[in-house]
DNA sequence: TCTTTATGGTGAG
DNA sequence: TCACCCTAAAGAT
């Protein structure tokens, strides 16, 4: 469940469990954070919250666990004291009298005071998270045009948390796409209409793939896929993992590039090479 | 049963 | 840029 869409969902799921109520029993599987168990146990959940990637539980008393699922992790919610039928490993569990919230398989997860949050050596980087209210075209603009940004690939800086909090892989490529920006294109070289565009594009995909689970593509495109029976994976994305298939705007053959390490995807037609 | 890949991230050079 | 870490699932044999 691995982008800022996913684990905002997965945070309010969990919120929607626990937030607000007495944590009667809290476990953790990792063993440097055996001790914190029965410290928290007996305190209330006071919210749960992201910082882009992150997960914040925050437990009464000013304790926060902070969660990072990176590929792996992944939230369950259940009625109080049962658990998903998985092989994976508990990390973390926090029980109410109705419901319980676990986390399975991730390893980056710390307890903190509230006043060390900030010097977390993740949250410290973290750049305005794409999905907070206050983060709108104007602040993206302005990212765009942040002398630390401007000069770099495209490509890299969609996937630098301290430029946009939240972004990942597959929302790069996505939004890109929908910007028509080529990943080795840089800031510096758009014109002020082409990063209006992008602005707007790094919003709407983002938030698009929050409000739908993750689709990206259009709701009419994508149930009109869904009604033909294509697989959920199938009727997802624009160009993300379709390296060799059709474009969905203009039939050119999707291709792969290997940009900032890691696998990306473009359709050559829409989004010419600078 | 093996190897590879993955929506993520770090630190060394 | 590269090696490496984390864990699980998919693909190859």
């Amino acid at each position: 469940m691995p982008e800022g869409p996913e684990i905002r969902r997965a945070a309010d799921r969990v919120a929607a469990a626990i937030a607000g109520r007495v944590a009667s029993w809290v476990w953790f599987g990792l063993p440097e954070l055996e001790r914190w168990g029965p410290v928290l146990s007996g305190r209330r959940v006071e919210r749960v919250d992201t910082r882009g990637k992150a997960m914040l539980t925050r437990f009464e008393g000013g304790l926060v666990v902070y969660s990072h699922n990176q590929l792996y992790g992944r939230w369950y919610v259940r009625k109080a004291g049962s658990e998903p039928k998985t092989n994976r490993q508990l990390r973390f569990a926090v029980h109410t009298a109705e419901r319980s919230a676990l986390l399975y398989s991730a390893s980056e997860i710390d307890v903190l005071g509230e006043e060390a949050l900030d010097a977390h050596p993740f949250l410290a980087k973290l750049g305005p998270d794409l999905l907070d209210e206050g983060t709108d075209e104007r602040v993206v603009r302005a990212r765009l045009r942040d002398g630390r940004f401007r000069r770099r690939q495209l490509g890299a800086l969609y996937l630098d948390q301290g430029f946009l909090a939240g972004l990942g892989n597959y929302l790069r490529a996505e939004i890109l796409f929908r910007a028509r920006c080529h990943p080795r294109e840089r800031p510096a070289d758009l014109e002020a209409k082409r990063v209006r565009k992008l602005a707007a594009e790094t919003l709407a995909v983002t938030r698009r793939a929050y409000v739908s689970g993750g689709v990206t593509l259009d709701p009419r495109r994508a149930e009109a896929l869904k009604k033909q029976g294509a697989s959920r994976r199938a009727r997802r994305f624009w160009v993300y993992g379709r390296a060799a298939r059709p474009c969905r705007l203009c039939a050119t053959p999707i291709e792969r590039l290997d940009v900032g390490g890691r696998h990306t995807f473009l359709c050559p037609h829409c989004q010419p090479a600078p």
